[in-house]
DNA sequence: ACATTAATTATGT
DNA sequence: ACATAATTAATGT
């Protein structure tokens, strides 16, 4: 794999911004760069957290598995962010694994750096706590929303969320910027394919989404927050 | 208020 | 043509 990665590509991130382009360097030169396809396997729940990663371009999915071998959908990672990195949060292994949504390019460093990064780059630490707050705060926020809201509100919520956090505008509205599937969204809000399927297909005549294939935009956000709120 | 089952149609390689 | 996605209606809890 031949590497020579410019410094350009970190130093604009959070956890690497407030570095000097020598340090930027270092970190670059213990890394190592992968390119994924769509759906691809990063790493598993369960294995040994031996690295951690950077996602420089395309989306994760973090996936879990019920006994029965059914998916569910704890979170997606866009672009600029850490993930994969349990020793974070103390573990040793990976608590959930990590699927490629889209296409996507990666660095990974070796675990066994994680307390010289944490020690000698500044920023890096509180940056890197910074993700695993919002993250931990989101997942408190879904749970609220499994216990206490109807279906229609949750899949409005999910919608909003990733329109929030990966959305790409275009004419008329907001798209999800990675392919997903009904059933993805069903996975993230605790219903089935067939429910979401009707939500959206009733928003579309209502003029709230529009649909194709793998492909959702929003056209009034504000419509779904209402939904996501209203007390029928 | 929702899931399940099943049949049917659409869409992408 | 084949597999995967999406829709729709009917029936069940």
């Amino acid at each position: 794999m031949p590497h020579k990665l410019d410094e350009s590509l970190l130093i604009s991130l959070p956890p690497f911004s407030k570095l000097e382009r020598s340090q930027i360097r270092e970190i670059l030169d213990q890394s190592a760069a992968r390119r994924y396809e769509a759906d691809q396997s990063v790493f598993s729940e369960g294995d040994t957290a031996d690295r951690f990663f950077m996602l420089l371009d395309g989306y994760i999915r973090v996936i879990r598995l019920t006994p029965e071998g059914e998916q569910v959908i704890s979170l997606h990672i866009p672009s600029g962010q850490l993930f994969g990195i349990a020793k974070a949060i103390g573990r040793e292994s990976y608590p959930a694994t990590a699927m490629t949504a889209a296409e996507s390019i990666v660095l990974s460093w070796p675990t066994r750096l994680w307390d010289d990064f944490l020690g000698k780059y500044d920023g890096f630490a509180t940056e890197t706590y910074k993700t695993v707050g919002a993250r931990v705060g989101e997942m408190n926020n879904r749970i609220m929303e499994m216990a206490t809201l109807h279906v229609e509100q949750r899949v409005a919520n999910a919608l909003l969320r990733l329109i929030n956090q990966t959305g790409r505008k275009i004419d008329g509205g907001i798209e999800i910027d990675f392919p997903i599937t009904r059933q993805n969204i069903s996975e993230m809000t605790g219903t089935t394919l067939h429910t979401v399927s009707r939500l959206l297909s009733a928003w579309q005549k209502q003029g709230i989404v529009e649909s194709q294939r793998k492909r959702i935009m929003v056209r009034d956000a504000h419509r779904l927050v209402e939904l996501s709120q209203a007390g029928h």
